[in-house]
DNA sequence: ATATAAGCGAGACGGTACGTCACGTCTTTAG
DNA sequence: CTAAAGACGTGACGTACCGTCTCGCTTATAT
């Protein structure tokens, strides 16, 4: 495929457009691929089409929202891009898909309603998951951090998330991240736990 | 109900049998509760008396392989049960937690499957959650317990365990969890970082 | 299957029902199995599951219709049932044929584009088939009787019928039919092979 | 338009080309325009240019088929062409249109299928149907030659001709129809109703 | 022991949502 | 600038599977 034809782009727009407004009305979960077709003015053939499957209109919403991120990961300025030390990279990230997730809460129900068992799998989440990765290998090498990449993108679970902004807001949710993920910087002089080989 | 009558029990166990085998079979999701009423034998209606839904089945099937684990805490032996110190327990806890999800992982991918979003109100789910709260808030107030609680226990996450012990074992997501765990403990001088039994 | 079940037989009915209800309204084609569904104000599989197919609605619906007339043929008094010559039997079938298919032109339509190249295994049509063989066989050993039959049962074609009462209505055809069936019977002495006006 | 450009011509030719081969080895029903596009070697968009739609493509290939017939009838020797009596005419015409079926079921069968209600207007049709509404008016103005037109034309079925010439070869077919026919022609003193072998 | 009522077993049933299919259209590009 | 190529739009179809409901039978209890 080299371009992406001219009346496709629009019903991909539509679609994803759709596919917002119905998660801002409806929080749960049953949003059936007829309703978001319906919406957007399209046949249902045509959100297969373009999307694949349920899951992957959802991953795609998804990668869409995650662009600014992903961006200011790559090319962005301290502390969230490159030139800043680990951790403080580290602590900007996790605020910054705080933020996300504190943003787009149904978003994530939904992402990962769809995408199941399949969710490491998906682009976002890889990318993701190999900057903590990287990010947590440097801080500290006495831990496996790929695990403790998953278990850092788990503390942004879509239930998660909803639950604890619902009592407390985003601001607790931020607070809460950002107190865990301080636990994982390598201890200064005053702190005496020292991880083993 | 005075008692349970003799076919009912011995159904009830052919269809958590029946769940098992297919679970260890297939490791992909798809466990319908036809394949699983076909397999035991049994009609689909006796699954849904005995176990209400899809959900309840696994539901049940791991709050049985919970039993051990639940009983331990309650009243076993330190570290495990009551009396150890919390770190200590903290990191019983989450040994024996790793000992279970690397020794259930289909059936925790089942179960997280099927409970789906609602997987926080399942008992088990909420009693192992009680008790991390409670241990994280003794040994660190400046974290939010109830938040971090919910983050341990995703670091169980069935497919982030699957993935783990299939590319290291269980050992290596026993090694990994306790790792992690360590960065949660307070510092103190006198409690080596690796605590032993 | 002993015994259909109460809501089954309600069902079955109501299928049917709204499908005669469309067949009326609308003559064209488009009758979706949906909208079938929706107007006997049950689920889509439902319907599958009761008629197999979109053909098998129809299908069943027609076995419905030509009940009667494959009753009086089995059991009826004569010159339709058993008793009369077969040249009687013939013509008195026809007769009936023609005034089955001028009240149920849509039904046939629906039936024939459902059935496609398949009618000839319909239930029905082979009853009458064979009815047919057996008649045309008796009266004419000159003739491939089997091959008649199916002829003389294209004479009710759908759309063949549809546009015959449409243009001089059913007396038309059935004017047309018994002229056209008396060319096959036998020349008798009282009975020429050119019947008079 | 003047002359139809040489690869106009070509694809065109191409495209029927690959009808037929595909009409040969599957004698099932579902060709699709896709897998006829395919074949020939050109897009989709080109078949339906050329011919309107999938109903369009299978009429003019059997318009191509029924040419030679259409022109003998027109301009052809006796008893075909213009100048034989009219019931040697009949018979001589059905018997060409029992070759063209025996050589052809495959193209009736996908022909029937793709104009489905609408055959009645199918301009080779219409031909065939005017020349014999024409012969039987003739010979027997008893009958409502429009009405017996069609059904001698159904007497060429698709799937009738099929299951004929299945079980007896074009022969039986063509036997069938000439018999059939004899009971259409008027009696007369050298030439009966019953026709000997 | 037998009749009767309560409740269980089996799976057919009801319905929703999904993904597929193939027709016909429309945009893009090559000649 | 015309025609080829095929990506695109569309909606009906049939399927899968969950949870419910009905019917027949088994078990416990009363006589």
């Amino acid at each position: 495929m080299t371009t992406e034809r001219a009346d496709a782009a629009r019903n991909r727009a539509m679609i994803l457009r759709a596919t917002e407004d119905l998660l801002t009305y409806r929080e749960a979960m049953p949003i059936s691929v007829d309703s978001i077709a319906a919406r957007a003015g399209v046949g249902k053939g045509t959100v297969f089409r373009r999307f694949g499957s349920r899951s992957g209109l959802f991953r795609e919403l998804l990668a869409e929202r995650a662009t600014r991120i992903g961006e200011q990961i790559s090319h962005g300025p301290p502390p969230l891009g490159p030139g800043a030390p680990p951790g403080d990279r580290l602590l900007a990230f996790l605020d910054a898909l705080a933020d996300l997730a504190a943003t787009n809460a149904t978003l994530l129900a939904a992402h990962a309603m769809a995408c199941a068992a399949g969710r490491h799998d998906d682009p976002t989440y890889r990318r993701w998951h190999e900057h903590l990765r990287q990010l947590v290998g440097q801080l500290r090498p006495d831990l496996d951090a790929g695990y403790v990449a998953h278990v850092l993108l788990g503390a942004f679970d879509a239930e998660l998330v909803r639950r604890t902004i619902a009592d407390g807001g985003g601001d607790r949710l931020r607070a809460a991240v950002r107190a865990l993920a301080r636990c994982l910087l390598p201890p200064g002089p005053e702190r005496s736990c020292r991880p083993g080989p």
